[in-house]
DNA sequence: GATGAATGAGCATTCATTCAT
DNA sequence: GATGAATGAATGCTCATTCAT
């Protein structure tokens, strides 16, 4: 099946470079014309893969999304003890280098523009941050009842501290993106996770 | 002095207007025409305080920055003990009332967006959210360095305990703005205030 | 009313500009540039007053078709016996000096087509050739009728003779756009009435 | 010669693939993608067999054109009387079931148009509507001419009524098209013939 | 011969900005 | 100062045509 192996590529050639250009200029600066420059294509090629410069973005977006999701999931399913899962989790929700996010991480705040405000517009979309955010406070959630039940945590609340765990490293992700020369994204979240797990736990 | 009162206070219409619409719809998908239209004057007229589109998109987010850390610094100024710094700071943080957030906490990605990419592009800027962080990051390492010289705290590292609270409080944002129905973010703020007071306190 | 007058008078030149190129090259090979071009005025002016090509050509039509129309029925009013009536509605029918249609005549086959394609696809349009052939065998039918009442014809179908009249009178156009040079409109239209009256005459 | 045979089999299938399209899109809504979906070939194979679609679409027309004159031709040939051929004649322009028009006739305004418009831009054009009007009135003068000889009819001018004849016979077309439902193209042709033949019949 | 992926010229339309009134 | 009509540069998208396979 070469073909099918051909397309899929050259979609995915297509995704990497607009994400790239994304991440750069910002979605309304980016023109189709630069996107096809940098995969190396022509414009009309694009639209034999997207429909248009909006799916290009949704597609762009939902890549990420399921990208760190996947990681995020299959790094807490290896480790072990409860304090080992968050701190994957947490690790490979920063984990710039693997998400392959070094050099785009500027296309994260238009990620989240863009999902905030699908809620107003269209309801077909294909990612809603409200439910990617339920699911990682869900999977930090169960890490955390998990400890709580083994008697490794404190009696907290797993609700309120999965919510703050997945927005200290959002947070950590914005201040590293405003200033990459001066903030370290690891180690403020090895940093965060010490803390947290000091402080959650149970001796 | 009228004329000069009431120029202000146009230009404040304007801005105010701008800020609504920008919100709701992002910077790009707003019309110079549906801001005039809120703010209830003739297209032309906003180039009569706006040299261009861009430059009120920078004045309104210049503006909110200003204000939440007008709000910020003023909360913590009054409050007595390091604890009830920290306490006031970061509610003030996360303040929509008092911000005049409510209704438009949606621009918030839009300018992190904005002052991230300000980096790569031009540089007189009248924002930069890399002082931004690192002004705020000041701001609670001080109450949490004199909080330390106390005793009332830990002896830990102000400035990454400063880093990951405006993270946190950066992150609630981002969880509450993607569903703002289930998420209260006021009650997260204050979970995680009593949780972090805890962990830092010296006892 | 100035501004009144100026909007309805640029709207007006637009249109007679679209006409004149529409017969020319065809509405699809005209571009909008053009009709600007011919208008005198700059692109995006003409979107100030219609909103898409589509719409103009739609004007157009329907502008032709009501001037025609109301030709018609003006010179069939003033004529004074059946016979009269019939032969000045023809003659109006054709007047193409008193149309405007001189210069654009070419642009008859692009009505056509336009309005046959219509009954397939859009069902809100302002111009219906259904109806408009309707209400020419009426005009013509009721001079016919008027005529058998008062004796003057024959005792003829005047659904069927009007069809004809209007379909003759169609058809000369035809032949008419195809060879201006050797088929002179209005002679054709002549003889036929003669010949016309002459057969449904009554003596 | 099989593969001759093949070559213009498949050449054939393409236009008369088109000759629906075209009917029922208009020229400039039909895309190449369509035709080669309708002949069921690929987009690439129709560039084999014409240049380009503007001599697919010549070509579609040229061969209508060619078709309705073989059939008008013949069908005077047979006819006997001058009368007769009249009569055959006209019926044999208005045949849309033997000439294939029956579910294309929407295509016939835009040959016009096309045909029209070949006499302003290129001048090596297959097909020439002039001519082919003046083929027309040639045929139907004729027959005229010998009825006027053989003193069946009335001493009239061939060139006008074989003229008008034509016309009458095109404006039933277009009434048609334009209400297929309630007009009948037939019972028009036919009323017109007896009409006709009565008034310049010889007694 | 047939295919259909790739191309890129071409165009309708938008909208920030200007400026005559 | 305020207006909103006019502008035209800019851009997303289409589709006839080509050509490697």
């Amino acid at each position: 099946m070469p073909k099918k192996v051909d397309k899929e590529a050259k979609k995915d050639k297509i995704l990497k470079a607009a994400m790239k250009v994304f991440a750069k200029k910002g979605i309304f600066e980016t023109k189709m014309e630069m996107v096809a420059q940098k995969a190396g294509i022509a414009k009309g090629t694009i639209y034999e893969y997207f429909k248009s410069k909006d799916e290009l973005a949704q597609m762009v977006f939902n890549y990420l999304l399921v990208q760190m999701n996947m990681h995020v999931k299959q790094d807490m399913a290896i480790a072990s003890s409860p304090a080992e899962k968050l701190k994957a989790g947490i690790l490979a929700y920063v984990d710039v280098e693997a998400l392959g996010l070094s050099d785009i991480s500027e296309i994260l705040p238009d990620l989240w523009a863009y999902g905030i405000r699908l809620r107003n517009s269209r309801a077909d979309v294909p990612f809603d941050l409200r439910w990617i955010y339920l699911q990682y406070r869900d999977l930090f959630g169960r890490a955390l009842q998990e400890g709580i039940d083994k008697g490794h945590f404190k009696n907290l609340d797993p609700k309120s501290v999965s919510a703050f765990i997945v927005a200290a490293a959002d947070g950590f992700y914005l201040q590293w993106m405003s200033d990459r020369k001066n903030f370290n994204l690891k180690n403020a979240a090895e940093d965060f996770i010490d803390k947290m797990l000091a402080g959650i736990g149970n001796n």
